[in-house]
DNA sequence: AAGCAGATTAGAACTGTTCTAAAAGCTGCA
DNA sequence: TGCAGCTTTTAGAACAGTTCTAATCTGCTT
């Protein structure tokens, strides 16, 4: 599959995006497993771990990058705090609500008849699904 | 129709909350027109145009109070912002993307077949959908 | 190797929200 | 009505997540 090989710095290049050492680092732990929920936080602390020296603020402009360049989808579920999702095709979620997780399930099992047309001037950007369950 | 009544002490009595001038002031902005959805900043604008002298502490407070209450649904659609909600029936909504506008659509007309079942060791809790659209 | 645009960084700043602790307001009862 | 005890309000501090600033550093081109 081309657009999950693991030349990272080419697939940042291909983006627009210098592959810099950091943003090297933080590709390899977004995209080389299967797909993530990220938050900057618990990214940063990924990254760390590697030994690989980032600071917050970079983590925060990787994926504010990454995302522009159409790499990663922002999701926001909660108050206060934005997960960032390698996984960019059509998918909804479950958000399990005392622990934060986040599960990906296909849009294509789900059936959406209906939809009303979107107010006047404007056009359909997306239809997020969000399933919220508890424990 | 009894719990649209604007007999406003009486509604906020039968939640367990005390019927001050300040919750009482909030609840009539909130609840004397038709369906509404507020943030803590807007509601607060609100109320101090009516003369009725508040914080943002006690809007922050009534409004979690009525949240927990039934009275008010909180909707997170955008990162750094939550959304109070004055219907608290079954429906879905529109988010304009620049905005930051919320409109109702009835989840009457929407038929979502197909959803997976919850994770395990979850149940269901709500359905959220929102659908995003652009100018 | 030099030059330069682009990237990283620490820390400050900012935004939305919650907390603190003191003052004020209600309510029930003498 | 007066008072006690609880609830509510409030200003401002604190907090959490995110963005900004401006100095330094890095990677690419020549
Ligand atoms: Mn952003
Ligand atoms: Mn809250
Ligand atoms: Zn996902
Ligand atoms: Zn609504």
């Amino acid at each position: 599959m081309l657009g999950n090989s693991p030349d990272f710095p080419a697939r940042l290049r291909a983006a627009g995006l210098r592959p810099t050492k950091q943003r090297v680092a933080l590709a390899r732990v977004l995209f080389e497993a299967g797909h993530r929920h990220v938050t900057a936080e618990s990214l940063h602390a990924e990254v760390k771990a590697t030994r690989m020296p980032v600071s917050l603020a970079t983590v925060y402009n990787a994926l504010n990058q990454f995302r522009d360049a159409g790499l990663l989808r922002e999701v926001v579920v909660a108050p206060g705090r934005s997960y960032f999702d390698t996984n960019t095709g059509h998918h909804h979620h479950f958000y399990v609500e005392p622990d934060g997780e986040l599960h990906d399930f296909p849009s294509e099992k789900v059936t959406i008849a209906g939809l009303p047309t979107p107010p006047k001037g404007t056009r359909l950007a997306r239809v997020d699904v969000i399933v919220r369950v508890r424990r």
